[in-house]
DNA sequence: ACGGCTGTAGCATGATCATGTCATAGCCGA
DNA sequence: TCGGCTATGACATGATCATGCTACAGCCGT
């Protein structure tokens, strides 16, 4: 928010990285650290009283994890920046990290000048992101958008029965089923069985919400 | 690929900003820049012969347009990385150029030295962006991770209708939803004729099917 | 050549569903 | 206060579904 003096928290546990990131910042024109955490529950205490305009956040911290601290930071105080602060480059974490509503992911790896100008970018509301990590980012956003929903498990579903399942949820009735895929009524029936005993339902609606949910059609 | 000097090609139509461009990256260490193009159509022609490790690549571009070339550069070069250049921060074009495979985005307001940092990044695996550029893609990561939150459209559902939904996605009879909801089967059965009337469906699978589609349930 | 699996088909029974019609009560806005 | 909407409940009929059983042909691996 104050574009003159932007005011930083750092949740690190680590009290040589803390203490002297809380001085480069301190020493750097245009902001300042009023408050350091070891550890994120006492952050989260004192956050809604005087909210930071940015928190840099080590997930690797002792007792609550970075990422559920993020969540609760995010909930309390939706409009302070949230930068991570990482030393792990985990395809998974940094999925995780960006759904909770991270605004910057940083390596710990990143030197002083890189960090400072980081905060000034999350301050103006861009999302300072380590190249490596937003190589991820970018990865995983295609994944996301060329519309893949994973079908890890098809839980040993044949060929016909993913068809069959296919057009019960397309809100087909059996004997409409039958007419698409040019068999009997009765075949229909007999492969529902076989879909029902391997999703474990006994319902047309189970089955097709759970084939829906799954990702299986 | 090669570590010890990246070949880095430009496409830009801007003479003087070309210039100066190729001029910065020949100057600097580790980098040369062999080939400039005013125009994707000719870098096009050229690139299978002699791959390039890193383009820049301008998408404001006059003829084929600047994310139409970077999808043609991705079919038939994708070991290059691809970094845009551009004036514009628009969301659409960002989602565009992402799901394009684009490496990398750079406002064109970068300092040279800035471009310079890109080009060593996007070359060793990573993707450089703009921290404004990535906020951006940091949203629309949440809009198609986070579910969809938006059931912008309900049908005009209502409440109950909403409630007997749900237990419909579960897998259970009208009976059991009756003595989930308290009421009677017939109860029941007549807010399904609404659910019906309101998805435009008549089979309870065609209903369980909309309703966890478009995320009411 | 045999067993196992898939896909096909059928019959039968009882449960469940879809639809039409009717009815009462409460709540809210006009 | 009246009409409209939601929620509730009911009866009836025909369609559809779930489940138990049997059966056969083709394919695949042993």
């Amino acid at each position: 928010m104050s574009a003159s003096n932007i005011t930083v928290w750092l949740v690190e546990d680590s009290e040589i990285y803390r203490r002297g990131l809380v001085r480069a910042i301190d020493s750097a024109e245009g902001m300042s650290c009023p408050q350091a955490f070891a550890d994120a529950e006492s952050a989260l205490k004192a956050v809604e009283a005087t909210p930071p305009d940015v928190i840099l956040l080590d997930v690797g911290l002792p007792g609550m994890d970075g990422l559920s601290a993020l969540k609760k930071f995010a909930q309390i105080v939706p409009d302070t920046r949230i930068v991570l602060l990482t030393v792990f480059n985990d395809t998974d974490k940094i999925f995780d990290a960006v759904c909770a509503g991270a605004n910057g992911y940083l390596l710990k790896t990143a030197a002083t000048e890189q960090v400072l100008s980081a905060i000034r970018q999350a301050a103006g509301g861009g999302a300072p992101m380590d190249p490596d990590v937003a190589e991820r980012v970018l990865q995983l956003f295609n994944q996301l958008a060329q519309a893949k929903p994973t079908q890890s498990d098809d839980y040993g579903l044949s060929d016909r029965e993913k068809q069959i399942l296919e057009q019960m949820a397309q809100g087909l009735v059996n004997k409409e089923i039958a007419e698409v895929l040019e068999i009997s009524p009765h075949t229909v029936v007999n492969h529902m069985r076989s879909i029902y005993s391997k999703l474990h339902v006994n319902t047309n609606t189970g089955a097709v919400a759970k084939a829906i949910r799954e990702g299986l059609v």
